[in-house]
DNA sequence: ACCCCGATCGTA
DNA sequence: ACGATCGGGGTT
């Protein structure tokens, strides 16, 4: 079980969200495989919050990667997102779903960008973290069972940019 | 100060 | 198909 360092997420967004499928995101003794993420890539990206420019809630997006995202969404869920490639570029992966592995009720369910904050008890406070801080109880880590089949999708739950395949998600 | 609406989810 | 629920951002 290694700990992902910042140059992994340092690298071009599609590259990190495809990468990410399989890789663990552990919090405190919560565990669960990443089984399915999406791309937000930049200010082009009319999906990406950024597509506006940089506002005081996009500002962790154009800062160092490696830190959370967080953001709530219909005023009854959080979204987690983890910044990508370099500083001043904003860009992040969103993860949409996950498999629970510790740390869990019995057929706790993550399938979902909602259900998957709810479980881990991640909320607004969560935005700017370090999950590359040594200290971190909150970090993504590879078991190296990692790459199974990985397949590329639409986007989901946007309206603009959605014809795009850069939702990534693991074969059964 | 006001208005709009969104990277969702559960129920109908 | 639709309602719940809320905060940021753009507009007035």
């Amino acid at each position: 079980m290694q700990r992902l360092e910042r140059d992994f997420f340092a690298r071009p967004t599609l590259l990190v969200a495809r990468d990410l499928v399989g890789k663990i995101l552990v919090l405190g003794d919560k565990m669960a495989r990443i089984s399915e993420t999406e791309a937000y890539v930049g200010e082009d990206d009319p999906a990406c919050h950024a597509a506006r420019g940089r506002t005081p809630c996009t500002e962790v997006l154009y800062g160092e990667a490696g830190y959370a995202y967080v953001y709530m969404i219909y005023g009854m869920y959080t979204c987690l997102n983890i910044v990508t490639e370099r500083k001043d570029y904003p860009a992040s992966v969103f993860l949409r779903a996950a498999e629970p592995l510790a740390g869990f009720p019995a057929r706790t369910d993550l399938s979902g960008p909602g259900k998957l904050t709810r479980a881990f008890g991640i909320d607004r406070t969560f935005n700017k973290l370090d999950l590359c801080s040594p200290d971190s109880s909150f970090y993504i880590c590879d078991d190296k069972l990692s790459p199974q089949r990985v397949t590329a999708l639409e986007r989901v739950g946007i309206t603009a940019g959605c014809e795009r395949l850069w939702r990534f998600k693991l074969q059964n």
